[in-house]
DNA sequence: ACAGGATCCTGGGGGC
DNA sequence: TGCCCCCAGGATCCTG
């Protein structure tokens, strides 16, 4: 589900409801998640106080008063919310941390590919991202830079959209309607995309990101932000789960590919290869 | 090294 | 109503 803008959005709600706060208790579902929780955490979690949130791609770090960091991922059905305890728990919740002011931070995730984890200092965590060779944010992207990595590939512009080690944060959606706003074909190979096509494509992903997050993130299923509300981008959506349905440019109809192994909608005419 | 496919899950929707 | 198939905002592991 969720991608840049609906991580970011979860973290812009739940960062001033956490920061100061102290965790009083944590507690398990005891279903396995895709990222395994440990038991083991709860000791180490308990009392600490949070001291930041932020993102990285769609990687949510709460940092807490010892240096340790709770990092967490939302997978495709993941929920981050903070409600009051007294507000019932849905089902598929599967982490819960009491704080200090009577609220709960939720984690719950009915496909459970979403999960957390506790790096116990700030050389684990740098290890982790490191490891994960994420790459530079959207909004640091430099069009020389993208240009460069897709020059370096044969795959298609889409896969390397998908790749977070290209860009972090960019997901099936905004893949789909950065590339319309660029009018790239997603088929494109790569390195075939020249500096101005690639400058042109770093700028549509600025552009649709940035329009999402005003929007508090597209909500299609299961996403809501950290106060329990759903996004609306999904209304403005161009290309994305559109097929059959007129370009709102040219009235073609969009069209469904599979690429990267995941559902591709575009514009055949608008973004001919 | 690279690219593509399978895999981990639950649930909703459509066709019959 | 039921059953079966396909589909879903993602990351990671395995294969050729």
């Amino acid at each position: 589900m969720p991608e840049l803008p609906e991580v970011e959005t979860v973290v812009r709600e739940i960062r001033p409801a956490l920061v100061g706060r102290r965790i009083r208790a944590v507690a398990a579902s005891g279903h396995a998640l895709r990222r395994p929780w440990s038991a083991a955490w709860h000791a180490p979690l308990t009392g600490r106080r949070v001291r930041e949130v932020y993102r990285r791609g769609k990687w949510i770090v709460v940092g807490l008063d010892d240096k340790a960091a709770l990092v967490l991922h939302l997978g495709m059905t993941g929920q981050l919310t903070v409600a009051a305890a007294s507000d019932p728990a849905a089902d598929h919740t599967h982490l819960t941390f009491a704080l200090d002011d009577g609220r709960h931070l939720r984690f719950r995730d009915v496909r459970r590919f979403g999960g957390a984890t506790l790096y116990p200092g700030p050389d684990e965590l740098e290890r982790f991202f490191a490891e994960s060779k994420l790459g530079p944010e959207p909004f640091d992207l430099d069009a020389a830079y993208l240009h460069g990595r897709l020059a370096a590939t044969g795959r298609c512009l889409k896969a390397v959209l998908l790749d977070q080690r290209v860009v972090a944060g960019v997901g099936n959606i905004y893949a789909d309607e950065s590339l319309f706003e660029a009018r790239l074909s997603p088929t494109q190979p790569g390195r075939d995309t020249g500096l101005r096509s690639a400058a042109r494509l770093r700028r549509a992903v600025v552009k649709v990101l940035r329009r999402a997050i005003d929007r508090r993130g597209s909500s299609i299923r299961d996403y809501v932000g950290g106060n329990g509300q759903p996004g609306g981008f999904q209304n403005e959506f161009r290309v994305y789960g559109r097929t059959g349905e007129p370009c709102r440019c040219c009235r073609t109809p969009i069209a469904r590919v599979r690429l990267a192994g995941r559902s591709t909608h575009y514009c055949p005419v608008c973004q001919a290869v």
